[in-house]
DNA sequence: GGCTTAAATGTAAGCGCTTACACCAAAATA
DNA sequence: TATTTTGGTGTAAGCGCTTACATTTAAGCC
């Protein structure tokens, strides 16, 4: 591979007038960028990243820590992020926490080490003080999916409450009552804002709270099936199950199916999080919007802006969800 | 950040005693050892990759190239490679071409300025030719999910064949005589893999080959629709449609059911990939896996050998689909 | 044409690390 | 005891680039 000096040597200058056209960083005489230009497209050269940043300090690249690569919530997020980066010829190295405390402090190690020039993570795990101590280092850093008061300028956050309540509400708009609600982990925070979001439907519809039509399941298919099974067993009269997010939504699904229920005649379900497949269950999953590429791409833009000074459209780093409305719930006038 | 230099002022030993310790390249004695990493420890000293990546001319980077960051099918991929690179401390580096040619170039020359020390491609669009040439350069390559006789050591491809075989003669078993075939676009090699697969068992159970059965879709959910809504209103009699991926599957299905049909009672459905949604249809979608995740294990467990001389188990670069029978294809007795 | 000023270019010192080579002491061999 | 080997360590030259600063060249002005 040609080196730069190569490339000044054949160009007839020195090193640092082939760097001042690489980047055009200062003015070069028209006559002399020609001949750089030429000797360049005459050698094939590329500029070697690994040295540019060591000498620059800067990467052009953007560190992505997220919780796990192979669910496709988290890929909408990277392919966003992603895609607004590649606009600014900035590129992102994604690392994965697999959902481990661990993992995400050294992911986070990792970017740094890798002289990425700021870092959006997708965190779980890390206490607020350990990020609001990050946030306070060198690197930038956005933090998605996550609100923390004391850095709330760093946090890109959904309105998982209202999330909830728009749930809950559209049920009982569709005429239930007799609504039972399966919830995330109770560490999670997410999942206890939505919780909050359908409880305060509840209230307003003048239904009262009754924790025994509350499940914790664990955001996965498993969790519907077992949440399922627990109020049909439990004897529970429900005509529309809730849920914290739409994998659990199908985990019901099935299993209503297998206890001979017919959907969505016999029990409404909404899910959280319109992610990918909710449009291809039957009925079609009715759900809340998780805009979570808006999300990613709001992160990418505050990074171009602040660090590369690039200047964007406007910005906001607090998301609101929306309903969809599909099949999956459906209309009575009596319970 | 401490520095390298730091390191070895505090411990008391020269730079290059520290990097012994840093990579154990070289002997180095005990009491010596103890010296540098409590030094370590006390500076918090991580070694700057880009440095080390400069100065050693490797990177432990192996870059990944994608058609797409956003569908499930590559997520499960990456997730595959980057948790086998992840047991070796080695690191992936992901960047998509957004299924452009164009971009699928301007991907590996990205990785390779990146100084990646190998390459794993899933590339549609470059041209063999391009590939055999690249695979001589410096940078080793996998190619996966795709086959170059000149070249097949460097290549991890699936029976694409078999696959289609398997789907349509799995139809067959099931009754069914009255098949219609929804494949992929003619440019990708796969989809005409399969395609041959599908004549190949129609052949085998004495069913003609009837080109007006063929519909050419696009792989995406409107093909499916396209396809189905195709062979509906042209009057022919079917009672299985088999689809050249799950994402058409779903599209029939939807479509299907829109027409007034019930699945899988009036019409059977095939898919072909196993992709995670198949599970959460309704019914759930019978398809053909697609073993990705391994094919992305053995692309980096090869580099694994190849590149860093680290052995592991056997290597593999010719991979088989199998049957995955759900609900959607039903047993009938008489067409 | 001589002067000032600005524009264009060159020089060289790093960035933080690896590694070939040199060196030295201690152990092994004769 | 002299000599070779070896294990342990240091020295210093890069890796390919950026960039502050110095220097040269061109332009502008009276």
């Amino acid at each position: 591979m040609a080196t730069i000096y190569e490339v000044s040597k054949l160009a007839g200058v020195s090193l640092a007038t082939v760097s001042r056209v690489i980047n055009d960083s200062s003015a070069v005489r028209k006559t002399t960028k020609d001949k750089v230009e030429r000797a360049m497209k005459q050698l094939n050269y590329k500029p070697n990243s690994v040295a540019k940043s060591l000498a620059s300090n800067r990467s052009d690249c953007i560190g992505v820590l997220v919780s796990e690569l192979k669910s496709p919530f988290f890929t909408r997020m990277m392919g966003a992020i992603d895609a607004e980066c590649r606009q600014f010829e900035k590129h992102i190295v994604v690392t994965a926490s697999e959902n481990d405390p661990l993992h995400e402090k050294e992911g986070i190690e990792f970017l740094i080490g890798r002289n990425c020039d700021a870092l959006i993570l997708h965190v779980e795990s890390l206490s607020d003080e350990y990020l609001i101590e990050l946030s306070q280092g060198k690197v930038p850093i956005v933090i998605l999916n996550r609100q923390i008061p004391q850095i709330s300028d760093h946090c890109i956050s959904l309105n998982n409450e209202l999330g909830g309540y728009l749930a809950t509400k559209a049920v009982i708009e569709h005429g239930h009552r007799n609504i039972v609600y399966i919830s995330g982990p109770e560490h999670k925070k997410d999942a206890i804002q939505r919780l909050a979001g359908h409880r305060r439907a509840l209230m307003e519809a003048g239904i009262g709270i009754d924790q025994t039509r509350i499940f914790t399941g664990d955001y996965l298919q498993t969790g519907g099936q077992e949440g399922f099974k627990h109020f049909h067993d439990s004897g529970i009269q429900f005509s529309a199950v809730v849920c914290g997010n739409d994998e659990m939504a199908t985990g019901v699904m099935a299993t209503a199916r297998e206890c001979g229920l017919s959907l969505p005649e016999d029990l409404s379900v909404m899910g959280f999080d319109n992610v990918v497949f909710s449009r291809y269950t039957f009925p079609r999953l009715s759900t809340v919007d998780n805009p979570i590429t808006d999300m990613g791409k709001m992160a990418a833009r505050i990074i171009m802006e602040d660090v590369y000074k690039k200047s964007m459209g406007s910005i906001n780093k607090s998301f609101e969800p929306s309903l969809v409305i599909r099949e999956s719930v459906s209309r009575i006038t009596k319970d």
